[in-house]
DNA sequence: TTTAATTTTCAATAATGTTTGAAAGTTATG
DNA sequence: CATAACTTTCAAACATTATTGAAAATTAAA
């Protein structure tokens, strides 16, 4: 296969993969770009690369960095910005999840404390009480195993996850 | 709190979560009701509580149908067509990491097999050939990981990480 | 300070996704 | 078989989200 083909490709992908983790696709291109990228891409090498607008560019840039998925770089003797990405999927993905904890775990454990005190003991109270409990008890571990994953900042956890499901 | 205030809250929480995780928020909202129901609901219950048309109604259980989060039920002497749903967390957990790794995962395994394949050796080849084939690495042991926690059908997988996160 | 390079903003527009409602299709019952 | 109960489909309307592009704001160099 053609390197430009694999590479249109693979940003395709990584794209539409973007738009079902809650990263929008232009985001996830920019970043699937960086990933690949020899040396840190200017504004404007992205806007050529991927075919878009200044703005449009600019926005998507600025939510990378807001994710903690792109960062900064500062050429000497330039006067654009630069941006980089980590490039260590465990990496990626701890931040990813950390992100994601923050905007949609974390409210909806605050959520189902509050919901799950509802007073009543009538069927549909007691069965209203029961599933939201269940559920913040649920939240609660998988709140827990993305917290110590989010801390490793090793492969230890799939280490261990490696021998379990051996 | 009132009954009413906590499921209208519940409901609205659910659905946005949904449309985080790659379910849209009505399918998600439906999703909601079946939970706390005490008893199947027919398409006409829900389209009372949510207040959503007929076909609206229709296309989302069937959809929850496809992604295994509900299933039809028959009440004897009935002509309607009933819905429930398990509600079990860990169940409905297990269900959408299946239906989310056909859907996505996969897919992704199978285009960094090939592109990663790519021939040639200028460092721009050779970058891609390495990140692609570090993501195809993670993702293969994501996929292992998500294969084991939806063959067990009970609560094993927390039981362990627990112990390990302790 | 002035000028030029660069980044940011945002109203308008385009693209995408969701919902409705009514008509067509299906199935059970008398 | 005819009818009524129920389910499915889908084009059009609506809603949401993403993108553009040009003007405004910022920043660095002369």
């Amino acid at each position: 296969m053609e390197y430009s083909e694999a590479k249109q490709r693979y940003i395709e992908a990584w794209g539409s993969l973007g738009s079902s983790w809650g990263v929008n696709r232009t985001m996830a291109q920019i970043h699937a770009l960086l990933m690949i990228a020899t040396m840190p891409l200017s504004t404007e090498d992205i806007m050529d690369e991927l075919k878009i607008s200044r703005g449009n560019a600019n926005m998507n840039l600025r939510a990378l960095l807001d994710w903690g998925l792109a960062k900064k770089v500062l050429i000497p003797g330039e006067r654009k910005e630069f941006f980089s990405t980590d490039k260590d999927p465990m990496v990626l993905a701890a931040q990813v999840a950390k992100e994601r904890k923050k905007r949609e775990l974390d409210p909806i454990i605050r959520l189902l404390d509050e919901v799950s005190t509802v007073q009543g003991d009538d069927e549909q109270v007691k069965e209203f009480r029961k599933v939201t409990t269940d559920l913040k008890g649920f939240a609660k571990q998988a709140d827990s195993v993305i917290n110590t994953f989010i801390q490793s900042n090793s492969n230890w956890f799939f280490k261990i996850l490696g021998k379990i499901t051996r």
